[in-house]
DNA sequence: CGGATCGTTGATCAACTTCAACGGTCGTGG
DNA sequence: CCACGACCGTTGAAGTTGATCAACGATCCG
């Protein structure tokens, strides 16, 4: 099964590429098989790749000094995930990123993304763009926590991300909405009895 | 007094241009004085510009249905803001940006910086850095919510922007913090006590 | 089938908010 | 340049949202 041409696809979407643009593009990512479990990125290992999900779920997520974990971001099929700072200024990873399922990911090293950025106009404008709306997304994020109650967000994520919310444990979806997985249970639970 | 050359700067601490690039780059720039509680961005209306601050302080604010007021972004010298998601896909804003004392922007505007995005490689570089790095900071702001309290979020405020702490109205503050004004002069009560 | 992981429920608790009142100060108009 | 109003920060008391602690039940996968 060829996932390459998903990644093609992908690029197309954002970029006007040639076909071959758009296949020589795919040719520097690799596929790889993530067992459900297995971690991509681990704190204080640098992160070396972006990672474009082909198939099953992440999540990412950091421990604090409590030893208590807070859901940082999640990605399905067609989503990307990585730990961003670290991989951006090759620094040390601060998060964990790891398979909630058994997994697909097309990834791309931090010098290759480079070499695609430097060869060609497009492929930059194509990484631009993703930086953007990554980052009209975290702001988004940042609103909706200033602005809502907890109930609020989740309604707001399920309405959002329906896919994403029934796939993933709820422990996490309660803590990526910055609440205990109790609360959102007393939450489901009211919900439930209208 | 020229300021453009101050935004000739910024680029070539970003990527390496020729002076004549960074020149042109420049003259897409338009340098506008903003008097106090002038808003440059309005709920509605598309946000028209990114602006670049030479001079002055501006504070980013939505307004939730309750009529209260949650700061998202403040901008001091050599920053920028903007309503990002409006900005980048040229839609009505949800955002505020005003001006918290007379200052000096340069603004480019959704048009014109495309048309420097497409003209040199080196320009998009450029605005694909900064969308890089904008992400990286909304980021490390979400993580810093999840993880940290209140008293914790002000110290690291404190600690990492030290000039914009003592420069915005502390009500502004604890909003852009996610907290009340009333629980951040406790907190500072409390820290001066000792 | 069995242990570990995940979600639920009840009781208590803490962080932070809300409401209200007051004092300071800042900048604007006369 | 002064006075006054509006805005800003502070403080106290009461209230609420959501956290914590603890125990139990369900479910999932190996």
């Amino acid at each position: 099964m060829d996932n390459q041409h998903k990644i093609s696809a992908y690029l197309k979407r954002l970029v006007d590429v040639t076909d071959e643009e758009a296949e020589l593009f795919a040719t520097y990512f690799t596929e790889t098989k993530i067992k459900r479990g297995q971690y991509i990125i681990q704190p204080s290992f640098v992160a070396k790749h972006r990672n474009y999900v082909i198939e099953g779920a992440f999540k990412g997520f950091v421990i604090d000094k409590k030893g208590e974990e807070h859901t940082i971001s999640f990605a399905i099929e067609d989503w990307w995930i990585s730990d961003v700072n670290s991989f951006i200024y090759q620094q040390p990873a601060t998060m964990f990123v790891g398979a909630l399922e058994n997994s697909i990911v097309l990834q791309i090293d931090f010098e290759k993304e480079k070499e695609l950025k430097a060869m060609n106009h497009k492929y930059e404008t194509f990484f631009r763009i993703m930086a953007e709306r990554g980052s009209a997304f975290h702001l988004r994020r940042i609103i909706s926590n200033l602005t809502h109650t907890a109930e609020e967000r989740y309604d707001y994520f399920l309405e959002k991300y329906p896919l994403i919310a029934v796939r993933v444990p709820q422990y996490a979806l309660a803590s990526y909405l910055n609440m205990t997985t109790q609360f959102l249970s007393r939450i489901r639970k009211k919900k439930a009895e209208k």
